[in-house]
Formats: C-alpha cells, structure tokens, sequence
RNA sequence: GGCCCCUUCGUCUAGCGGUCCAGGACGUCGCCCUCUCACGGCGAAAACACGGGUUCGAGUCCCGUAGGGGUCACCA
C-alpha cells in the first residue's frame, strides 16, 4: 500500500515493445491493466515502447493496436509513442547530474568487458565499479561517455507488490546502471520512469520478469523525489510442458488465436482473466462481471500453463452463445460463400454451432451445405452404402418425391414411415441418408439437413447414390 | 553461479487456523439422452512437493530441503 499513490485517480498503462506481435502474455497483461483501471474508474493508457528503433516496425505496432481492439481493451486518448520523448529524457539524465544523483561514466565496453570476465574467473557476480563515480575523477577527453545512475549502494529496498507481496532487495545489489547511451538515447530504465511519471501512471501492473527492474526504477524515481506508483508484477504463463511459452505451443501472435485457432475474442478474454485469477467457483464471465470482481489481491503469484483444450471449451460456450448472423459473417469468408449460401448458413447456424468448438470446426461443419454434386464420400461413409442400403435409399427417394411439405417435422414422418415399412431401425436407414446427402458420418440431425438442402438438392443427391431401378 | 519469486487433482483454480477424510471447471473414464457427431444430464478416478517447527488444532503461520520460474546488456 502506498500512500504516495493512493490518493490520486487511478492510472495504468501497457507498455509492449513493437519488436513482435502481441503474444498471449502481453494481452493478458494490458486486459489486468484495463480491468483494474475500469474498476476503480481510472484510465488506461498505451504507450508503444519504441526506444530500440532498429528493432521496432511499423508491422508490429499494427499487429499490436490490431489485438487490443479485437480483444476489445479500448485505451483512453491516443497511443503513446517511447521515442517521442527522448528528448524530455534527456533531460531527466541531466539533472540528475545536476542532483548529483548520476555522473557520467567514460570506461570503454573493453574495459567493461575485461571487468566482466575477471569477476567471472573469480566466480563473484559482476557490478560496475567505475572511477568516475567519485565527483573528483577527471573527465577523459575525446571518449564518449553514458550517463549512469549513481546507485544507493547501502541498505535495502522494499516494495510492496500488490501481487507478489513484500519484496525485499538489498541496495548493494543494484549496480550504477546506465541511464542515457553514449550516443544520447535513453535506455528502457530510464525512459519507462520519466514516461510513467509524465503520463500519471499510479498503478504498474506488468510481468512478473520486470520485478527485479522495478528496484532499479524505483532509485531514479526516489532520486527524482517523484511520486512512488504501486507496483503489481503478475506471473508469467508457461507453455503446457512447464517451460516458457514457445513458438510451438501459443506463443503465437493473438491474431493467429483469432485467424488460424478460429476463436473469439469473449472466450479468449474469459480464458486469459481465469488464468491466475479466480473468482470463487465462476468459469464463465462476462465483460462486466470482470470489471466489477477484478483486483489484484486475487491474482495467484506462481505462473500458470497455457491449457488449449480449456479454451477451446470456453469457446464453445461462447459460440453456442453466439449470434448466428455474427457467426456467419465470421465463418462466410473462410468458406468463400455468396451472400446468398451465407443466408443458408445463418439459417443452418443453430444445427451448426452446437456441434463446434471453434470457427474452423464450423466451417468444416458447414462445407456440405454448398457441396458439389456429386459428392465426394469419405471412406466411412462410402463404406455404409451397399447394395442393400442403395436399395433402401431408392425407397425412401421415392417417398420423398411424394411429400408435399418439406419442413423437418413431416420429413421426420415420413423418414421413420420409410424405414418401418422396410423393416430395419431408423438409424439403419439415417445413416446411409446422411452418407448420401452429406458425404459423411457425421452431421446435424438428418431431418434438419435434409430441410435444409432443400427438396430438389435432396432428392438429387440421393438419387446420385441410391441403386438405379431394376 | 548471485539475487528475487513460486509450489492444492494431468491443467486452471476455491480455500485466507477448526465448517476440508479438500470444493468447482477443463481433460480422462463410465452411464443416460439419441438417426451420427455434438449439446445436455448423472456419476467415477484424480491434489494439499518433502521435512521440521508454532498451536489444543495447519492445505492455511514460521524455518529448512527439493523442484520450477524470473533476472543479472550502451534489449525492452
């Protein structure tokens, strides 16, 4: 708790640097600052971290901006760009130099490398000792210099963390790390504290891997006498196996969660928010329950593993809570369908969406509505019609021909009319209709898909498959 | 290796000293529903890492051990 920042309206940040997209761990982090700022009717802001300008591109700052806003995380006011400020950096640098709180430092990365390899042969851990530290230590012409922050050296550090608890740091373990760069640019330690100030930042909700720097930030923040914001580092996610989140199993762009996955933004927001976070016995959760529960005592301190078969779950729910029109618009392009067969697929989508777990599944659920005849039958389904089932197709064909309505429940009628005259179970006479109508084993109800083919592609498509008369 | 953090079913978690022979969800298995696959319903197996304390009493507090993670740049 600290008093220094409670006091003032609540402001949080996310903070991703545009060097890739926005990974599953970056998303759960902005959605924590976004939750906690709309829960305490604060603001949430993005400031795109830039420094590094060889490795930040144009594309990652649109993968980034692009995630947020399908995830639905709205910032306030425009996004922030790092490299605007560097000149206000600049500035803090020096007069910390003034304060005589950082000096500049002119050791060469030589003498810095050499200091590095002696203090690994001496099996101690390195920290910077430089000459210059000392006020009285002469300038040395014609070499560049850093700026580097004189450290406390002595005592300890304490921060209170609204995740992790107390957190205790001994000074001597914070070297003189460096501020501005020989060639003027700020470093990230610096740049996230003037940033973070300027921007009115009181809550610091981030991963868990930026703990230790916290302790670094805090010593400029103290030798600046600016305001102490409230730090809360959450735990990283682990990939399935334990170890970090890798390529193979999510961490993907969260675009790819969306596009290859075929997930919506609801389920994968449910799923991140459950994930190190718990609300009594609650799964499903709505945007606004989130923001109504959401704080950070209630956010587990040890990291989580990324479960896909979970979210897939929670998908699912949410695409059987989904509009069928919404759902259409979704799955009509990755089937490349005409405005007219995506009217078929909305009045499809009920049969649909119970049966899938994910957009893919259900454009895969939906390919035999707009299927070519004659259809191609998969192994199993070619293997259910025989000469005897043929025979039986051609009965129920001819039944069909004769129907008047053609709505599921007078097919129902007369499907089951069908196989009791010949004398076998429904299913017996089911299975091989839908072989024939669907190409597959496995479907919506036949009833329904036999409705909603329609009576001439119906009886077509039975027709291509039934044994031809006499 | 130094420093820091973490440790309840396979996984996500509930639990904030007694109501826990540990609850929910996903996954797994079984049964029901049933024209297939799903959905849905019912049920089962499944965990307090280990060892010491503190306490009348510990999953819950303290200390070790083990295991896991993070971090040690003129990257962020």
């Amino acid at each position: 708790m600290s008093a220094s920042s409670s006091s003032r309206p609540v402001v949080t940040r996310f903070a991703p640097s545009p060097t890739g997209y926005l990974h599953i761990g970056g998303a759960r982090t902005a959605l924590f600052n976004w939750l906690f700022a709309k829960h305490h009717g604060g603001k949430f802001l993005l400031r795109i971290e830039d420094t590094d300008r060889a490795r930040s591109t144009k594309e990652a700052i649109d993968a980034i901006l692009d995630g947020m806003n399908w995830l639905g995380l709205d910032w306030d006011g425009h996004e922030y760009y790092q490299s605007q400020f560097w000149s206000r950096h600049a500035e803090i640098a020096h007069r910390l130099l003034e304060r005589g709180a950082a000096y500049r430092c002119y050791m060469t990365q030589e003498e810095l490398a050499d200091e590095r390899a002696k203090a690994k042969a001496e099996r101690r851990p390195f920290r910077v000792n430089s000459p210059w530290r000392e006020a009285s230590m002469p300038p040395r012409e014609g070499v560049d210099y850093v700026i580097r922050l004189k450290a406390p050296g002595e005592g300890e550090t304490v921060i209170d963390d609204q995740v992790q608890g107390r957190v205790i740091v001994q000074n001597a373990e914070i070297d003189d790390f460096i501020l501005l760069r020989s060639d003027g640019t700020p470093t990230y330690m610096l740049a996230v504290v003037v940033d973070d100030h300027d921007m009115g930042v009181t809550h610091v909700i981030r991963g868990d891997d930026h703990l230790n720097n916290a302790f670094r930030q805090l010593a400029i923040i103290r030798a600046m006498d600016w305001p102490e914001p409230t730090y809360a580092h959450v735990p990283l996610i682990h990939g399935p196996d334990g170890a970090k989140l890798s390529k193979r199993h999510g961490a993907m762009g969260i675009d790819a969660y969306r596009d290859e996955l075929g997930l919506l933004p609801e389920a994968v927001v449910n799923y991140l928010l459950r994930l190190g976070w718990g609300h009594g016995d609650d799964e499903i959760i709505s945007r606004d329950q989130a923001i109504a529960w959401f704080d950070l005592p209630q956010v587990g301190k040890s990291p989580s593993r990324f479960d896909f078969k979970k979210l897939e779950n929670l998908n699912g729910h949410y695409i059987r809570e989904a509009d069928d029109q919404r759902l259409a618009s979704l799955v009509a392009p990755r089937l490349g369908l005409s405005e007219a067969q995506k009217l078929l697929l909305v009045e499809a989508m009920p049969e649909l969406k119970a049966r899938s777990q994910t957009l893919i599944q259900l454009a895969n659920g939906a390919r035999f509505l707009f299927a070519r005849r004659p259809l191609e039958l998969d192994e199993t389904a070619a293997a259910l019609l025989t000469t005897e089932t043929r025979q039986l197709l051609r009965v129920a064909h001819d039944r069909l021909d004769a129907l008047a309505d053609w709505d599921s429940a007078s097919l129902e009628a007369a499907i089951r009319e069908v196989a009791e005259g010949s004398g076998v179970k429904l299913g017996k006479l089911a299975q091989p209709l839908r072989a024939a109508l669907t190409g597959s084993t496995t479907s919506p109800g036949i009833f329904e898909v036999l409705a909603l083919l329609g009576k001439g592609e119906s009886l077509a498509r039975i027709a291509d498959q039934m044994e031809p008369n006499e």
